[in-house]
DNA sequence: TTCTTCATGTAATTAGTTACATGATTGA
DNA sequence: TCAATCATGTAACTAATTACATGAAGAA
């Protein structure tokens, strides 16, 4: 995170060119930076509120955003900004063209995937977690979407929110959809055994799975 | 991770149990641990190789598992097995009822989130990134579930892989859905300025999701 | 024989979380 | 005025990655 890209500049992080954009999107305090991330980043990128306080000090003692620091009765508070050198920075991330590949973290599918060394009851125990985060998701979203189609979406921000939130929406749906099939599956289940009807089931899905993608035209693969 | 719980038993976390139940699978060398990772693990609980040759150590110090010091050559090979506590431990675990959410990270979101400071063509990149990751996964996905069609599933596997399957199969034909729906939203955009005209798509946007949801009974939403 | 890939591991470093402490503000 | 929540931060710890080193096996 500290040492030296090729230019002789330094070489952030993207924990780090988040913050900065956090900051360039107005937010000052440390605080702010936390509202952001239980609002949205959250989602796609999950930081712990205490990264939050300290990340911005690097961008500051980097140049790339300005401290202010303050007080609040007895405590001190500090106020952030972004330098027009990270605006600079923030611009060159964006045009760089090499992207970290989605990453995915299920404590639930690993429960699935060891599924055969538990019980049935486990196994739809870990089915039924993805539901309920899906559903839990997708009232925020509602509830988000709701906001802003009776206040308006943010003027500045609307178009792209919209890219985002379809995203996070789509992931959403498409976990629910996946778990209540996945309960479908396990209906007549009565254990985890691994029994020849089963198998030759495994392979439908497979070929189920296949045969979608081939009768759908690329064209046609699209919500809404 | 070597803090103990409630009952005086070893607390591990999420990976050490991932090793644990690869060890139930039967693998016994790191370098077998590297292979499951590659092939399938890193879909849902990605982990770097020096990972795999680590965490073993601590389940065999916690008496979960059992090495033995082999060597080929002048090299020497550690082989695990897991042990009876082990298989105990693994399914008291996959008998615990919380379980964490799933993670999303995903640098690419981060960058359409940040769009707005950056070129339409950084933004189009972002979008195209997802859908190249996407394709190579449905490439590789296709490739396994075809030779499982040719040669069999796994026989005492393929009832639990065929779930999971779905669930990756799944998000990464929303992935490359989502993607190519975005390229033809900004198909018109000539740079990332949040004019009026796409205010209003913005709102459409979110009214099509949320009427989708309202359209489609819980019943018929699965795959297949 | 030499190059490449397979295989085995350690060391150094970085990134991140959890736990803790405590003042300020607001509402009952 | 008391409790709950908002807000600000640090310290200790844990988890994970990257970089490195090198031998074995197989192919050209």
């Amino acid at each position: 995170m500290s040492r030296l890209n090729e230019d002789g500049r330094e070489a952030l992080n993207s924990s780090a060119y988040a913050i900065l954009g956090l900051l360039a999107m107005g937010a000052q305090s440390a605080y702010e930076l936390t509202r952001q991330m239980e609002r949205t980043l959250r989602f796609f990128w999950p930081r712990a509120a205490s990264k939050l306080y300290e990340a911005p000090k690097l961008l500051a003692s980097l140049g790339l955003a300005r401290a202010t620091h303050e007080s609040v009765g007895r405590r001190p508070r500090t106020r952030y900004q972004i330098s027009p050198r990270g605006e600079e920075a923030l611009q060159r991330w964006l045009g760089t063209r090499t992207i970290a590949p989605i990453e995915l973290e299920s404590e639930a599918l690993l429960r699935v995937w060891f599924g055969r060394f538990g019980t049935i009851e486990d196994l739809r125990n870990a089915i039924q977690n993805v539901q309920a985060q899906a559903q839990a998701n997708l009232r925020w979203g509602t509830s988000i979407a709701q906001e802003y189609l009776v206040e308006g979406v943010p003027p500045e921000r609307g178009h792209i929110s919209a890219l985002t939130f379809r995203f996070l929406w789509d992931f959403n749906v498409m976990l629910e959809a996946w778990a209540t099939w996945g309960q479908r599956e396990l209906s007549g289940w009565g254990d985890v055994e691994p029994t020849a009807e089963r198998m030759d089931r495994a392979a439908a899905i497979l070929r189920e799975a296949l045969a979608e993608r081939l009768s759908t035209p690329p064209s046609e693969r699209s919500p809404g």
